[in-house]
DNA sequence: GATTAAAATGGTAGCGCTACCATTTTAGTT
DNA sequence: AACTAAAATGGTAGCGCTACCATTTTAATC
């Protein structure tokens, strides 16, 4: 079926006696499709020579490179890299871990990645880890099955596990979105703790006094919570109000969040939000009960989703930059892929805090 | 180095002879990972009933099974599944092509394709291809390249080009979020004209007189735009003021929409946006300059982000079900992989406008 | 024109796995 | 016990490509 429409496609004429290859003698494995061997008897030369041209242009004559590309304009033959890859062991294939892709700031890292991955001629592998460990690891393991040339990771590798396959498998590995003393191979993040401890400071600094956090079930974000109720202690205040949510990437979460820090701390007149879905939730309700932002009640986001700049009242929140983290993730993993070495393998990317109307 | 990791993690004891396999006669060519054969040898049994003991456990004696799984787990092999593909025509990889990740209503539906393909077994490749024709072509070439066992295309495949090496692979291919009377293989989409329709009637029932409609470059937005335009005019009303702005994902493109169109048509009553974002900036503005949201001005969205039905005023939309499109081009693609048939490989999974308080 | 180096081409042998067929072992039947 | 069918195991030959080495051709130098 595939050669028949290709054939009907290309037109008769073009074949010779290629056409009629399947048909006569293909073999009962064989896929039916065009292959470099064809391509070479097409235009002539030997499939290495073929190969030559299809991946090394510079390394045969022009005239057998335009043989060759003719060869493949009339048969629309495409390389298999399955093939290649087993041959060459380079998949030309990177995968990436995200616990979730519905997490904004996530989505324009992996954007950004897959972009820069694809200009140099890589293919994205996805995964989703769904912030489990079980996953994680029969995850990784996939992954690693398909010996692709780069691992990304958001996050840290946790399970000893999914860190000894990792390591044993050799495929150069960033770990994202985190600091860590002991990273698996690479390491593009920043510090958890310092995003708690300057955001709390940024608020004492507005002379805020009574502060709630909202968080859900994320480690990172207890990591910031932990720290920003520590600074809060250590300025002599009364201790923060923590209220947990199912969902950080809900509005709804946030709303409600509000309504139970409201009951209990009535006062309350700084709120940190593990995410800008549950700082949009807070000011939603503020807004809806007639709260005034900023000037009863400060609201800090996380993660800075693009259109945060845009409401009202703008939101101040961490500005994490995804980009820069996909983009420097995908330099490094191309640049360990082609043998090389990456001389500053760590990185801290760090964090701002951008302040807007809500504080 | 690989291996090197992987004995100190699992300790000397384990491996008798193996530990110097690389060490004595690696041949320069082979990755030096731990292969089907190294497992075989260990567990004192042929390959082939390894490679039986891994892939159809039923059909192997079940003390073979427990020696290859042993030799498994003391070895920490990893079956090469590039390898396996290649022998097998079956990659258990399937594409997916995304105009952009950055549009909500898309990463849902990635997200649930990307899960239930994981569940069966399948890794999920993803490629953007960023609205662009050239960028889509170069995308379909490089994942024809990787073989894998179904794609999955966001839209309908509009290059010839595309269309035609798509055929010529005879890869299952499911083309979605949209109809046409021909699609290459399998559909899962809606009507955008019926979108465009029903969101004039919509609005025309309401009792809305002067509209106006706010779109980016999308040829699907597009479609929508022009049905409810004629929608409208049918009913003898005075033309829809079409504003077009840059990008769909952008709050600020909206809020700037909605400027110009106050400006042109200071009595506009209703106006239907091509993306929420988009519909999410306008309320903004909206608000911002004392327009009483729906009393004096009637807003609709497109594509129903989750938050949306919690914000004040919750957004009435057109709500496309992601997931369900996702989850069903899964179970077709596996199907097709399997070597089944699909009962049903075209379908319109329709639309819902949600009505909420902005109409 | 002879000599040497470099460029271009080709042959061979895998990469690690599975399809296909052949053989052996086991269980089931008369 | 002899025979049959089914289950379990093994051997061989690729899948389509590229690494590695060998050979041929061309260009460069004296």
């Amino acid at each position: 079926m595939a050669c028949s429409s290709w054939y009907r496609y290309h037109g008769k004429d073009t074949l010779g006696n290629m056409a009629d290859k399947n048909a006569t003698k293909k073999s009962r494995r064989s896929s039916g499709a065009i292959t470099l061997k064809d391509v070479a008897k097409l235009a002539g030369v030997a499939p290495i020579t073929a190969s030559r041209a299809v991946n090394t242009p510079g390394r045969v004559s022009p005239d057998v490179l335009k043989k060759v590309q003719d060869a493949i304009q009339r048969t629309g033959y495409v390389p298999n890299r399955v093939a290649g890859g087993l041959a060459s062991s380079r998949s030309r294939l990177i995968a990436a871990v995200v616990p979730s892709m519905v997490v904004s700031v996530f989505v324009e890292m992996i954007e950004t990645l897959n972009n820069s991955l694809f200009e140099a001629g890589y293919q994205l592998m996805l995964g989703q880890s769904g912030y489990s460990l079980e996953r994680e690891e029969a995850l990784v393991e996939s992954i690693i099955g398909r010996r692709p040339d780069g691992i990304f990771l958001t996050g840290i590798m946790q399970s000893a596990k999914g860190r000894a396959r990792l390591l044993a498998s050799g495929i150069p590995v960033v770990e994202s979105w985190d600091l860590t003393p002991t990273p698996l191979d690479m390491l593009i993040g920043f510090s958890h703790i310092e995003v708690g401890r300057e955001v709390a400071n940024f608020l004492l600094a507005k002379g805020r006094k009574k502060f709630a956090l909202i968080q859900s079930g994320d480690e990172r974000a207890k990591r910031r919570a932990v720290a920003f109720c520590e600074t809060i202690s250590q300025h002599g205040l009364a201790n923060v109000w923590v209220d947990n949510v199912g969902d950080a990437r809900s509005l709804k979460s946030g709303r409600e969040a509000l309504h139970r820090i409201l009951s209990h701390v009535p006062d309350v007149d700084a709120i940190f939000c593990s995410s800008d879905l549950l700082a949009m939730g807070v000011v939603t309700e503020a807004i809806a009960r007639g709260i005034a932002i900023p000037q009863r009640l400060s609201v800090v986001g996380f993660g800075d989703v693009p259109y945060l700049a845009n409401m009202v009242p703008a939101l101040t929140t961490v500005h994490i930059n995804g980009r820069e983290i996909g983009q420097k993730a995908a330099s490094y993993l191309i640049e360990r892929a082609e043998g090389r070495t990456v001389t500053e393998p760590i990185v801290d990317v760090g964090f701002t805090i951008v302040e807007r109307d809500s504080t």
